[in-house]
RNA sequence: GCGUCCUUAGCUCAGUGGUAGAGCGUCACAUUGACAUUGUGAAGGCCGGAGGUCCGAUCCCUCCAGGACGCACCA
């Protein structure tokens, strides 16, 4: 709009002495005031009760941040996070609990690991393997470090009221110690072992992963129907099957058949030596309860050594593996596809099948491809010899009745031990459970918690080495990084320490604020761990958030260039608006498009509640200005009853976590009630009223204002503490009673 | 295949068993001392479709369509 420009002075008239700025300096106050906090000493809950903030007796509040990755830099998604958790841990020290909220960083073994091999390779042109194990240690450290530095400056930008006098990471000494007993413990439980079974190996990270790092994208793909070739006596294999990975094939030991399958009754049992692409293959034809009749041939080549189910048709029915693929993907038959990759392996099986006149059909379909999830490459499934957490094995501990981790992470929700909310997660995580299988936990990578186990020829010493023996050599594996982020709720509280006081006072924490993609990855974990090691639930309640997108509804990520950071908006607009902007409108576990606008707007309504401050402060009464009326009772005033109503909407909305809904409210009272229409009403009064009806709707509307800024603390902590500071000298809002 | 969620104003999204709300956007008007980072007001929605329960449904149930996601032994 090409409206007409108003001049606009040149610059603000300074403030009168004792009035407030002109103009609220978001970037300064926001500094100055965490600072304020921080030096207060009130994070820290014992500090508070220390100094008669909170009763020594109070009931606690506890949580722990979700320990950012130190693989960079942090991202909305977290100012996010840090904001729904801040809101509750500032409501719960203002309604006088002791209140903890701890910080740390995670390693992230994989992520941070694979992220500095890649800078590695871009500005060194080396590998992990030309550094060494130690020297490539000590730049992931270095890197971790650094990332560590930025994303605790982050978090201090956000305004987060976290007790750093307790900061943790997920590898340093204590939690290491934790590691270690944990393992122990659970290897003397039969709950670890080592054992040689299929896993998910990744041929680009050259490591296994757990199912849950495994994720599924859907590809075309070419689903061949054929037969293996020609038995000895000139006649085709009996049954032909169907795959989309011929080159797999070289493996099989079996075709399986469902049990009732008529087709197919009269061969069950037989075995027969056929050779497939010039390589002799010995298969026996196996009836099982898996093969789903209806689905291609109704028959299955089994392939034991490279594919998850396969291999469990084996076992079920003694049947020799045969690897045919190795750690880098490629062939390891004797013969013409001897060292191919698997692609190239396919194309050529497919060829020699074809000018054997034995594939019967091709058909294009769609299938799901299992991916790295951390390094994006195409999981080959392949027998190793690696350690498992046993999720179905019973088990029983001192405290504990005979039981399964499995039937034990059902029954801590089941039975509301543990709530997670919104309640559809727990449908999820049933359905999560049900499905679950052994965890794998060694990981093929440098960077993370050592393996604690020691091997000396065929023997095996867990948890450390023999006192005084020689010759003892350490697993070469470390652990996924899960494993430690599992120990977290209790790890950072002492444990396993004898007789923590933190440990007896803050646990099992009251709140624990994930987002949903680690419910399976971190939140059931964390609820097994503590389970098998404690005999407890590490949370009473779990609040499930959603993922903050960008306008087009894409997740925000490094590929995509779409990255936002957060410190450059809070810098612009205030870490309370950014807030806001996040939490208005984002219903507990739904997915937030974030909008630079709203946070704008946000960054206005800072404004406006510093003007409305402005603006009483302007009509307050100067001390011994003739007016020696005492203080008015207007208790009775209907402002006052409505902005009581206020407060029990705002205090129930956050007992049930809907920061959203109370967020909005106060927004709403503040904006359109206590400014548009209260203190409207009252300017009349302040401008030609007696000094007593002044002074009487200056403290209408200071108390107002006061009571409004410390319901909204939780929410926009900074400029309400910066404005209640201004009327109340020597206070400070975050500890003030709610 | 199993499971979860979403579909409400132009856009982004809240919300409730009793004929709908916010922010942004749009339009009109106002405004020279708290605030143009403003105020007042307006336009704008058969709350995805079809059934059902109910005195009454956007909200509960069933089915359908479209979309997102999770899980799985899709060979």
């Amino acid at each position: 709009m090409a409206a007409e420009p108003r001049p606009r002075e040149k610059s603000p008239t300074p403030a009168a002495p004792g009035q407030m700025e002109p103009r609220y300096d978001i970037k300064s106050v926001e500094a100055c005031i965490y600072k304020k906090w921080e030096d207060s000493g009130f994070f820290n809950p014992d500090a508070c009760v220390r100094e008669g903030v909170t009763a020594r007796d109070a009931e606690p509040f506890s949580m722990v941040l979700p320990p950012p990755n130190v693989t960079g830099v942090l991202h909305i998604g977290h100012a996010f996070e840090d904001a729904l958790q801040d809101i509750a841990v500032r409501f719960a020290r203002m309604q006088g609990r002791r209140t903890l909220w701890v910080p740390g960083t995670d390693h992230a073994a994989i992520a941070t690991q694979s992220k500095v091999e890649k800078d590695l390779a871009k500005t060194e042109k080396k590998s992990r393997h030309d550094l060494g194990r130690e020297e490539f240690l000590r730049h992931v450290n270095k890197f971790a470090k650094a990332s560590h530095d930025t994303i605790v400056r982050q978090i201090k930008r956000m305004g987060a009221s976290l007790d750093w006098s307790r900061e943790a990471y997920t590898l340093d000494e204590k939690r290491s110690q934790g590691v270690r007993t944990a393992f122990q413990t659970m290897y003397d439980l039969g709950l670890i072992y080592r054992g040689n079974r299929i896993v998910n190996w990744d041929p680009k990270g050259q490591t296994v992963i757990s199912d849950d790092e495994v994720q599924h994208e859907e590809r075309r793909a070419k689903l061949y129907t054929f037969r293996y070739g020609r038995l000895a006596n000139g006649e085709l294999f009996p049954i032909p099957v169907a795959t989309t990975r011929l080159e797999t094939k070289f493996g099989d030991t079996a075709v399986a058949v469902h049990p009732t399958d008529e087709r197919y009754r009269k061969f069950v049992g037989k075995e027969y030596d056929v050779p497939f692409c010039g390589a002799p293959l010995h298969i026996k034809v196996v009836a099982d309860e898996s093969v789903d009749p209806a689905f291609g041939t109704g028959a299955v080549g089994v392939t034991p050594a490279h594919s998850m189910t396969d291999w469990e048709i084996a076992e079920r029915h003694g049947l020799p593996h045969v690897q045919v693929i190795n750690e880098y993907g490629k062939m390891t038959v004797p013969g013409p596809v001897n060292g191919k990759k698997t692609e190239e392996a396919r194309e050529w099986v497919a060829e020699e099948l074809r000018k054997q006149g034995l594939i019967e059909k091709e058909e294009e379909v769609v299938q799901n491809v299992s991916v790295a999830e951390r390094t994006g490459g195409i999981i080959e499934p392949l027998p190793k010899l690696q350690w498992f957490v046993a999720v179905n094995k019973p088990f029983k501990r001192g405290f504990l009745r005979r039981t399964t981790l499995k039937q034990l992470m059902r029954d801590a929700v089941a039975s509301g031990r543990v709530r997670i909310g919104p309640e559809r997660f727990e449908k999820i995580y049933f359905h999560w459970i049900d499905n679950l299988r052994d965890w794998c936990i060694s990981r093929q990578i440098w960077f993370g918690h050592r393996v604690p186990v020691w091997y000396k020829g065929e023997q095996v010493s867990v948890g450390a080495p023999p006192a005084g023996a020689e010759g003892w050599e350490q697993d070469p594996d470390t652990l996924d990084t899960w494993f430690s982020s599992a120990l977290w709720p209790f790890s950072t509280l002492g444990w396993p320490e004898k007789n923590s006081p933190d440990l007896a006072t803050y646990f099992p924490n009251t709140l624990m604020a994930p987002g949903y993609e680690i419910l399976f990855l971190w939140v059931a974990r964390m609820i097994l761990m503590s389970g098998v090691l404690l005999d407890s639930v590490p949370f009473r309640t779990v609040l499930i958030h959603g993922i903050v997108r960008d306008a087009k509804g894409q997740k925000f990520s490094k590929s995509l260039g779409n990255g936002i950071d957060p410190l450059e908006l809070a810098d612009t607009y205030g870490a309370d608006a950014l807030r806001m902007g996040l939490i208005v409108g984002a219903a507990p576990g739904n997915d937030v498009k974030f909008d630079e606008q709203r946070v704008k707007g946000y960054r206005n309504f800072s404004t406006k509640i510093w003007n409305i401050a402005r603006f009483i402060q302007m009509n307050k009464p100067a001390a011994g200005g003739g007016d020696t009326s005492p203080r008015p009772d207007f208790s009775g005033r209907a402002e006052v009853k409505e902005l009581a109503a206020l407060k029990k909407e705002v205090s129930a909305h956050l007992e049930a976590f809907e920061f959203h809904l109370a967020a909005e409210k106060l927004y709403h009272y503040i904006w359109h009630t206590l400014a548009d229409k209260i203190v409207e009403e009252q300017k009349a009064a302040l401008r030609d009223g007696t000094p007593a009806e002044k002074s009487a709707s200056y403290a209408l509307l200071e108390s107002l204002l006061l009571d409004s800024l410390k319901m909204l603390h939780p929410f926009m902590p900074f400029v309400t503490e910066e404005v209640y500071g201004i009327f109340r000298p020597g206070k400070m809002l975050m500890v003030e009673a709610w």
